[in-house]
DNA sequence: TTAGTTAAAGCAATCGGTTGCGCAGAGCGC
DNA sequence: GCGCTCTGCGCAACCGATTGCTTTAACTAA
């Protein structure tokens, strides 16, 4: 199970190593192993054979140094600790780690409040990344300028409006603009929007989304509705205590986070779900799904979300082709709570 | 905000650089910036000065082959998706994070379920970490004896019998007993206990924890009550119908993921908590403090689970005393689940 | 004055790979 | 038999640091 082979320090059998065992030179040996140049099939045998029994296993910081290379990949987590409450971001490290471990790349972490580039900036300063994957975008974000200056790929797991960057996300606008017209259809005739910081082009996106279904359906929308940069739980709860008094008769929330203050705040003042008003949301986290009543939601897969990512930004480092603008599917999941 | 220099390559300037720039060697700008060996104070200054105007930042990729380092702390996460719906992980990351960057250090993070060492094989084998945080351990973990073979230093965020490991945790066999004996001294007479996987110790520390308070109270316990395997939705339901058809009064849960099932399937089976039945849970998840009613349980802080380890794995690192098997304060937190 | 110390800085090897270039020899056409 | 190309491989520079050893010069003590 181990790599370790029995001699003691035979692990740290290096080229040199192997090329004077076999007397031959360095360079042979690392063309052989790294399938590059001119070698006879004699000799490639004769190496790998060689290789295998010495256990021989490439320093990976030697050939950084030579190739300018860290085989690493930055992920920018959000940082505020209340997120922890949703999966989704830990989902989509899960399906990056998965894809770039098969490529043999490992993934290094800076964890980040919003407009904090700072970690990054580290990161960058210290040359441990070959590319970047931000799993969020502030307006005019720090990070994306100072990934551009350092000519640094990445891509962005989310929606922004910067159209020289390369996204990987669903269609928050889309998907906000059919969840409100299904309410429409369900006969809502005053929906809440609950939004998260403002300066997430996301909570734009799904504004948008949000006004577009309107505009379509020919009705008008109350703006005194619109709440776009709730942050924190007492927000939420003043938020659904005011749409209360003003005779909403649903509730669409921005994400998870937002929906879950949402219900305790429902709960508390004992207004039931879905009789008195409905309620919908985002991403629809398990702990969403075993809620009484069942939340209706936009559905995305953050493993999914995350493999993308990191194909697409392995594909830029190694220039390879590959898509700008990933737009992955969405699902609109019809649950009780707005029934 | 940006490192990068006005002059366009400049961000490329190496010790050379500055060396020739001044008019002297290499291994004196080395000196000057590592701070070892004797440097006049004048060169000292002219150094300084020229590194700051040059804005030479070293290359830790060549710093670390000359020093057989990386500056890279491992972190293996569990894989398991399910897992996602409890931040534990989440924010012992965090922690982890904020105390390994602020030494200039940065976390190479590698996913696995339980058993499965190949990452953090293929992270041991391309060097890729000084050190290691492991966020949990089975009996006979491959991980543990991987890293022991390799001498590399490493720490466990939880609890394991192999006293040669070094462990960062609450007590949980004493949290589990005041737990249980507290729960005694409310009047409960068959209390079950639900626990996950059983080749994690901490399960079996929350277990012995669990026969210590019986056995101190001179009251015996039914053994049939206590699940101790239980993997994923279906599992925690079953064992939930069969504990209610054995008349139990009490639930303890082993984390917050198999409390979430077991309130799912309380609703479900309309069983009123805590009139009919009380439980309780490990950790207690912001999710589960905004359930109604509110949830008891023993409370650990994950970040600073997750601070401590760091600053644990780093002092190893560096031949620095360190307080082995450090055990964090964990609180009772009393609520209405179980009055 | 001379030998002995010592502070300051340079030289060059080293870490472990990658890679451009050049050389020797084989094969081939004319 | 001559020149040409092509194959297979080695030489050595290079990536950008660290570090043991050596040198130089100034300073101290005898």
């Amino acid at each position: 199970m181990s790599f370790l082979p029995n001699e003691k320090n035979a692990s740290k059998a290096s080229l040199d190593d192997v090329a004077k065992a076999l007397g031959v030179s360095k360079s042979t040996v690392s063309r052989v192993l790294s399938g590059k140049g001119r070698i006879s099939e004699e000799t490639r045998n004769k190496v790998m054979q060689c290789a295998a029994e010495m256990n021989y296993q490439p320093n990976v910081i030697a050939r950084g140094l030579a190739q300018s290379k860290t085989f690493n990949i930055g992920v920018v987590l959000p940082y505020e600790k209340d997120l922890g409450e949703i999966p989704f971001f830990q989902n989509c490290l899960t399906g990056i780690c998965e894809t770039v471990s098969s490529m043999d790349y490992d993934v290094v972490v800076a964890m980040a409040a919003a407009d904090d580039a700072s970690q990054l900036e580290r990161i960058i300063r210290n040359r441990k990344v070959d590319g970047v994957i931000l799993t969020r975008s502030v307006i005019n974000d720090p990070a994306v300028r100072l990934l551009k200056e350092n000519s640094i790929p990445f891509v962005l797991i989310g929606s922004t409006s910067d159209d020289s960057v390369v996204q990987i996300d669903i269609d928050h606008e889309s998907a906000c603009s059919e969840l409100t017209a299904y309410l429409l259809s369900r006969g809502c005739s005053r929906t809440a929007l609950l939004l998260g910081n403002k300066s997430h082009n996301v909570n734009l996106s799904r504004y948008n989304g949000f006004v577009n279904a309107y505009e379509q359906s020919g009705k008008a929308f109350d703006a005194a509705l619109i709440y776009d940069n709730l942050s924190g739980r007492r927000a939420v709860e003043l938020a659904v205590g005011e749409i209360i008094n003003k005779g909403c008769d649903c509730i669409i929330c921005g994400d998870d986070y937002i929906c879950v203050r949402a219900l305790s705040a429902l709960k508390e003042k004992q207004i039931a779900v879905p009789e008195k008003i409905k309620i919908a949301s985002f991403y629809n986290s398990p702990i969403l799904q075993s809620y009484t009543p069942p939340i209706t939601a936009v559905n995305a897969d953050p493993f999914e979300l995350g493999e993308t990512a990191a194909r697409t930004v392995l594909s830029l480092i190694n220039d390879e082709d590959f898509c700008k603008d990933v737009f992955l599917s969405y699902e609109l999941s019809i649950k009780k709570s707005t029934l």
